[in-house]
RNA sequence: UGCCCGGUGGUGUAACGGUAGCACAACAGAUUUUGGUUCUGUUUGCCCAAGUUCGAAUCUUGGCCGGGCAACCA
């Protein structure tokens, strides 16, 4: 194989498909139930769905599957359409099941003529005791011999609103011994009287995800129907029903979802997270949600590249978070602009500079793109440092500022410590060096090396602003599967806020979109809660630091 | 204990009977006015056992291990 990229599974058989005539065109969908807001899996089989149908000729449907009016709100479909539409893809044609329960209601009739299914009077335990175990056959309900005539007036009752929730349900009529517990009289419709997102009060009863998703795909012509593994033992059972209804024989395929680490991926679990307020929302930066990436300032390109390269697969994994960052990272180096920010500072007092002295500093926008084009940053006696910039006594490695230590200020001068001052704490309080004024960015003539360079900011210069530095969410791997509950998990320390970090002026007219790197901190996004008097940032990412590396060596 | 799915370096992912490769991570070095970027190099792997074959990660059989299935959720 000379360089040609090797086909998943699923594009193998598309492509073979595709070779034997079986289908000149395909048409995939991607099928969410809009009952909370897409992550990060979903964005795995958003790209595998609509990436399909970009190789292959074909198109790819918008399904929102809502056949629980319990749990779904019109707020989710807004937030999955502009997910989608924000990773880059497009649908041919938007969907909703609900469109559908007329239809299904026809199947359903359909199957209740054939003899294929049946009203059952049982309550859920009876129900469930009746299927039995994997181990050991179920056993037939009482209602299961009802007759065709029966069934269908009892079925409209149901429909019509004669009974109480719960009080009856449709069932499948196949083999309560079947060795698979999906085939054993599965649920058909149970009554709700419940108000739909969509449908209002049309209906009382609704179809179960059973029976509604494979007909649906079939309605469509959905000739690849791609979803995750734990749906492997439905297959015979939407099977069963295409081939009893006579419909459109849609198959499906089924792949491994994608586990990241350090957070989890059940909409039920980040669910819990938002109604606990341990997150401020479904788009807190923290989450593995798409609008959460977005707002963080991850870009749609690391995202599809991300999910190109975990592949697609039937095994189950957990990725490493590194791979997600590094994505981001590869994609920031390119396109962030560079700006100095000093997050912990500390005042650093250039005794040999002339007071009242200001100068304009060039330097790029972007060491890695020359067209970002330069910009100057105004220099003057007094400047803020990160206060991790110094020590009191540093060791032979640390290539920073220190008594008697020389460093480059970044796109400026040379300079070297010759002192400082505490508080009455034992802190800190201001750093004195001299600088070299031959030693000027692009005009050095000081003969002078140093080993190290660091990001400063003018004083009377520096403008405000919040930080928000963000760590991961939970402090194990893989909080879902951990000890105990997941919520034990939760790294404390995930968020950290700085009311007042100081940032270049350039920096005060940002506009929204714009990727930003602080010098050597990492990786920032305009956060939605800025205002004018007081911008936010989000750092998306941190910088790769082997120097913590080397620290964390003692 | 029934049925189904799966096991390739630390993590992912290739190989389609013919030299186990790639990415991330890790480690070492070079370059660097970001301890970033870039470049070079290194470590680490076919779950086990039999069989078929000149040759097996790949095919067969048996084991072992992991996951899923018994919601009026999807």
């Amino acid at each position: 194989m000379s360089g040609e990229k090797s086909l998943n599974f699923i594009e193998e058989i598309v492509e073979e498909d595709i070779k034997e005539g079986k289908y000149a065109n395909i048409v995939t969908r991607f099928p969410p139930e809009p009952n909370g807001y897409l992550h990060i899996g979903h964005a795995k089989a958003i790209c595998l769905n609509f990436g399909l149908t970009r190789e292959y000729p074909g198109y790819t449907n918008l399904r929102f599957d809502d056949t629980n009016p319990v749990t779904e709100e019109t707020e989710y479909v807004d937030s999955i359409k502009a997910d989608i539409k924000w990773l880059g893809f497009e649908w041919k044609n938007e969907h909703y099941t609900s469109d559908y329960f007329e239809q299904l209601y026809e199947f359903a009739v359909r199957l209740i003529r054939k003899g294929l299914a049946y009203v059952d009077d049982s309550t859920p335990e009876e129900i469930a005791e009746g299927k039995g175990t994997p181990t050991t056959p179920g056993a037939a309900s009482p209602y299961r011999e009802r007759s065709v005539e029966e069934n269908l007036s009892l079925f409209k009752e149901m429909r019509e609103g004669k009974y109480k929730d719960g009080e009856k349900v449709l069932r499948a009529k196949i083999d309560l011994t079947d060795a698979n517990m999906q085939m054993r009289d599965p649920l058909m419709y149970r009554i709700k009287h419940a108000h739909h997102h969509r449908t209002g009060d049309e209906w009382c009863i609704y179809p179960m995800y059973d029976f509604a998703h494979g007909q649906s795909d079939s309605i469509e012509n959905i000739t690849h129907s791609i979803c995750t593994l734990e749906f492997v033992p439905h297959r015979p059972l939407y099977d069963w029903f295409i081939d009893k209804l006579e419909i459109f024989p849609s198959h499906q395929y089924e792949f491994a979802r994608l586990n990241l680490s350090y957070t989890v991926m059940s909409k039920r679990k980040l669910l819990q997270l938002v109604n606990e307020k341990i997150v401020s929302g479904w788009d807190d930066p923290r989450m593995p949600t798409i609008s959460a990436f977005r707002r963080r300032g991850y870009t749609p390109e690391s995202i599809r590249n991300f999910c190109d390269r975990v592949g697609v697969q039937k095994r189950e994994n957990l990725i490493d978070l590194s791979l997600l960052e590094f994505f981001i990272r590869e994609d920031m180096n390119k396109k962030a602009l560079r700006r100095m920010a000093v997050l912990d500072p500390v005042k650093l007092v250039i005794t040999n500079y002339p007071e009242g002295k200001t100068e304009e500093m060039e330097t790029e926008n972007n060491p890695e793109d020359p067209a970002a084009g330069r910009r100057t940053i105004p220099f003057s006696r007094e400047l803020w440092i990160e206060r991790e910039d110094f020590m009191e006594d540093p060791p032979k490695k640390f290539f920073r500022l220190g008594p008697g230590r020389a460093v480059r200020l970044k796109s400026a001068y040379i300079i070297q410590c010759i002192g400082f001052k505490k508080d009455d704490k034992g802190n800190i309080a201001e750093i004195h060096a001299e600088y070299l004024p031959q030693s000027r960015s692009g005009h050095d003539s000081s003969g002078m090396k140093v080993k190290g360079t660091i990001h400063w900011l003018s004083i009377p210069h520096a403008k405000k602003a919040e930080v928000r530095l963000y760590d991961r969410l939970f402090k194990v791997e893989d909080p879902a599967n951990a000890e105990g509950d997941f919520k034990e998990h939760i790294n404390p320390d995930s968020l950290q806020i700085i009311p007042n970090a100081f940032i270049e002026p350039s920096l005060a007219n940002s506009e929204p979109d714009e990727h930003f790197q602080f010098i050597r901190k990492g990786y920032f996004y305009l956060d939605k809660d800025s205002t004018t008097n007081n911008l936010v940032f989000n750092r998306t990412v941190t910088l790769k630091d082997t120097w913590a590396k080397e620290k964390n060596k003692e």
